[in-house]
DNA sequence: CTGAAAGCGCTTACAG
DNA sequence: CTGAAAGCGCTTACAG
């Protein structure tokens, strides 16, 4: 139970080789004005001599709070896919809270542009440190993060990128890999003269960069490898579960060799509803670890789900802008999340 | 910019509160000897009242080092499993390190007992504040936390368990439903009538709980439903090349309806390369991300990978033990890894 | 059983 | 441009 002995090279150290006080030692490590050239130069020498390393925990005992804001969707009835980064952003916050860190959440509607822009002004005059976004309205968001650069706040995307609009970092999803994969899985759990069904279920489909990417990709599977099999797909516009329902009924009675459908995003177990009341075993495969999905998972309604943390997504984008803010350490530009496989057998274990 | 407000809930204020000094209120907090129960008790309401939670920067900076202890296998040529826990290792103590902590590593041989006697006496001489430990031999790793529970050192099993040993936690893989999952992944990848083949491939099979309980799980995924699938397997006991494709080879000679082949640990890529020069493309399932499974992946020799983070599951091991030693907080008894399948698509983006 | 002081390694005003 | 002091919220000896 020894004492801990002090540290023969903090700031102390420094300020006592360079014969200076550690007020002016502090200043040079932060690069701030006021200090001369000379003994700016002389103290950069011994830190590193020193091989200095802050010591982060005093530092942030010491001083000012760090606010860090985040702007993600509402978690809408349409689906409840933003509650799992609402909570990877609470499990962030509580535990950075203790480094003297607070998290101010702001939410937008994804089915309007003035949420957002409403959302992202009531930032921009809190002046927080850094900023985790979801950047769905693209114009706004650039008009956002130019503000951003300007005021030297540093903001992380997550979920879509905007990449010619240089972030932090990006962190998300592969989405034409993951659409890739499901062709991969596709191919081995069907044969090849089997038919396939896309189910692109939305109310704006060509807006959705999401559902687009991941068609691309599972198509680009079979291309790639000059597969012959044959891919129907079907734009789905209404998105109550009658004319889904209608919609599906039509394609599987005109394509009987369909073995297989594919949907490209959560909605997935609508579909595997209204293939139980068409009475119709095929394999499905979707997206998103979400509770109804789950369930028709566990009912072995859907085959299987993939899925890409949405949860982990938020939490590494809070934690992104924190170490960026507190140790300055380098940072990944883009961090893409696995791209996981979810069936009846394994979901019990999953983290989202 | 202004400077930060004092805390009105520290132990000053409480102090202050309860008319005595910091120190006193200190004895409380960490239930020292030597405080009357009277004042006890008095500062014990005001804690609640106040509804106190310790500012872990502060408790962190002023306190003694904590040191954690690691015992884990060494990295063998027998395989390559072991790099990734240690990684996993590294990365906690980078991470914790700024917060006084000191990790220390133990490696002990797999195939002697004696090495993991002689590691677990020494990691004891240093009295460590807590321990993540591989129990692989049950026996000396019961009289070794016997010891530790008699010195108060918390310790924490990784990969497999002692159920029998009360631990602060373990954090490891589901083997049986891991091998349940695998057969859940044959289900769809073969008919009905396909025969499979499940491969042990180790010295001493019977030992080796792992394989075991993972056969179980896979057999059980088709006893549960009531599948006649046919199930042949072979223990390997002659673990080079030459033997092993001479066993293959032999079984499927035999029977020619075998169209998959259940590897039950990483040893899978050798298999791969039988199977490649025996000139037989079937499916092939097996264990661990590994680097010669993941070559063999990527050739297009393995279908599936069952992976379960051996990496994070000694980052979390290191970091249940951080929690619980300076947080005080809830620990999960068990801590169950998720089970995941990765495949030629998607291995560029796991996370081991 | 209790208190007063020093210290952990930084940052923050303030004074000059 | 620079220094000296106070402070962040705890813990650690030491003294009585």
């Amino acid at each position: 139970m020894t004492k801990k002995e002090p540290r023969l090279s903090g700031v102390k150290e420094i300020a006592r080789r360079a014969n200076v006080s550690i007020g002016t030692v502090d200043r040079v490590i932060h690069n701030r004005y006021g200090v001369s050239p000379k003994t700016r130069d002389k103290i950069n020498v011994i830190i590193r001599e020193l091989d200095y390393e802050p010591n982060l925990l005093a530092r942030r005992l010491a001083s000012r709070v760090i606010r860090i804001a985040t702007l993600i969707p509402l978690v809408s009835d349409e689906t409840s896919f933003w509650e799992a980064p609402l909570l990877g952003i609470g499990q962030a916050e509580s535990e950075i809270k203790q480094y003297n860190v607070v998290i101010d959440k702001y939410f937008f509607d994804q089915n309007d542009k003035d949420s957002f822009v409403k959302q992202s002004q009531k930032i921009l005059r809190k002046k927080p440190d850094g900023i985790l976004m979801v950047p769905d309205f693209i114009q706004e968001a650039v008009k956002f993060t130019d503000k951003c650069k300007h005021l030297n706040i540093p903001y992380v995307f997550m979920d879509s990128d905007i990449p010619d609009q240089p972030s932090l970092s990006y962190i998300g999803p592969n989405l034409y890999s993951s659409g890739y994969l499901a062709g991969n899985l596709v191919s081995y759990v069907t044969r090849e003269k089997d038919a396939v069904l896309i189910l692109n279920i939305s109310k704006d489909i060509e807006k959705q960069n999401h559902i687009l990417r991941k068609e691309e990709g599972f198509r680009g599977y079979f291309k790639d490898r000059g597969s012959k099999k044959r891919i129907e797909k079907i734009d789905i516009k209404r998105v109550d579960p009658k004319s889904i329902e209608k919609e599906i009924a039509a394609v599987l009675t005109k394509h009987k060799d369909i073995k297989l459908l594919f949907v490209t995003n959560s909605r997935v177990s609508v579909v595997a509803s209204c293939l139980k009341r068409l009475d119709k075993k095929l394999i499905l495969i979707g997206y998103d670890f979400i509770r109804e999905n789950i369930e028709s998972l566990k009912a072995g309604d859907i085959d299987f789900l993939i899925c890409q943390k949405p949860g982990e997504q938020a939490y590494k984008g809070v934690m992104t802008l924190y170490k960026f803010l507190v140790q300055k350490s380098e940072i990944e530009q883009v961090l893409f999340m696995p791209i996981d496989i979810i069936t009846k057998e394994n979901y019990q274990f999953y983290r989202n």
